[in-house]
DNA sequence: TAGATTGTTAATCGATTAACAATC
DNA sequence: TAGATTGTTAATCGATTAACAATC
């Protein structure tokens, strides 16, 4: 859906912002962006055909003032006094995100994270498919999981380059998280998101991204922890 | 390991910053002690007992800078020319994050996510315990996940209740995402991690958290698409 | 005392908000 | 033309970094 072109190479840039040599989004506003692209992407599934900043922020919770300025990152697609065109503007998020060719992500770990992972329907609709998974154990190994069956990661390298796999997705143990990482790295992977509970290195280049549970709890409980504090208004 | 105390009323504060009320931490900065909460854990499962901010953060992939701007705000635990004592900053830490009595945690949705997170053994040992799991699927309910049944929602209210529980992780798909959010807040419920694709509303004094996967990836997506952009340097 | 490292202050940087001129 | 809403500018706010005085 979000997905638009399928050429590999470099994304043409529709009409876009001149030629210009495609400013930086800042990190927070690239955050932001994605949600604003999933509320519209559900505007357009419903029928909608425009929208105005302001019910747009308000899908998507946030300000109308901090909408109006991401959108300003990424180009100037709207009407004044009209609003927006829901996949006009739909098309720019996702061209200015990069997300108009496919991107092929491999999962090592078939557990139940891996496999809940593979199955999650968000990605291939977000024009992310789902090329390889891996497991170390024996047992796991030659499963299917979904549409795929289940690669030894002894054969990571290997089966990394057959699919064509530029993103990979870890969801292993700690202990062998640094490990797997390094191959994935090596096999020329760039583009890494993590749930293992532990500080990965990565080489300059490569972008981590990490995904942590316990921590997203331990943030609850901290805030969960000052409401119950005593000194404030009962 | 991190909880240190099991009193169910206000944390009773170690020695701690004075008699003062708790002031508030910087929403980035509570993310951050998490780290380095951990980073400390492992230190000290490694039998080391001291550690300079320098090493602390370093292992927790932040500047010193940062770290001890970090700590400021948690007390003043270091010893000037010496470092920290691994054991005890770890405490004051927990102590700080509303760590140091237990979580109940229900998980709501037994399908892989779900099932990956009530196995998921870092909770257990951080302070949360996992109290129970619903599903709203027969066939699924009655079924065994880790130590617990899966029970009805149906039941849901009578079960968080009598479970004690004070944390719901929503692992459902969006469309019954808000349905069974609205409930457990209705229950009473203050603490939400939601896995759900969706924007969720909860009233005021609710503490909501997300974690969305495809939004993760299509971050990735556009550092990597401008790192492959031409214009920079090949 | 000399060396090391914290805790804090001040300076820089980036993100958010508010307001409004441009313009459909 | 009158009403509405964008895109942008300027002001505010918060977070990060660097530097160093305090002190073990």
């Amino acid at each position: 859906m979000a997905s638009l072109d399928s050429t590999p190479q470099a994304v043409p840039d529709l009409p876009g912002p001149a030629g210009t040599a495609a400013k930086q989004i800042p990190p927070a506003a690239v955050a932001r962006l994605t949600l604003y692209l999933r509320a519209l992407n559900t505007l357009l599934a419903e029928g909608v055909e425009r929208v105005s900043s302001e019910s747009l922020a308000e899908a998507s919770g946030v300000s109308s003032a901090t909408l109006r300025k991401d959108l300003s990152h990424v180009g100037s697609y709207g009407t004044r006094g009209v609003g927006y065109e829901v996949q006009y503007l739909s098309r720019h998020i996702a061209a200015a995100l990069g997300l108009t060719h496919d991107w092929k992500v491999a999962i090592v770990g078939a557990g139940n994270l891996g496999k809940a992972l593979a199955r999650y329907g968000g990605f291939e609709s977000r024009g992310f498919d789902v090329v390889a998974i891996f497991d170390a154990d024996q047992m796991v190994v030659g499963n299917e999981v979904g549409w795929l069956r289940v690669s030894d990661v002894a054969d990571l390298e290997t089966v990394l380059h057959r699919t064509g796999a530029n993103m990979v997705v870890l969801a292993l143990p700690a202990s062998v998280a640094q490990d797997v990482c390094d191959r994935v790295v090596a096999a020329g992977v760039r583009s890494v998101l993590s749930f293992a509970p532990i500080m990965l290195q990565v080489p300059e280049g490569v972008n981590l991204r990490k995904v942590d549970m316990a921590t997203e709890l331990q943030i609850l409980a901290y805030h969960a922890q000052r409401a119950q504090a005593p000194g404030q208004t009962a």
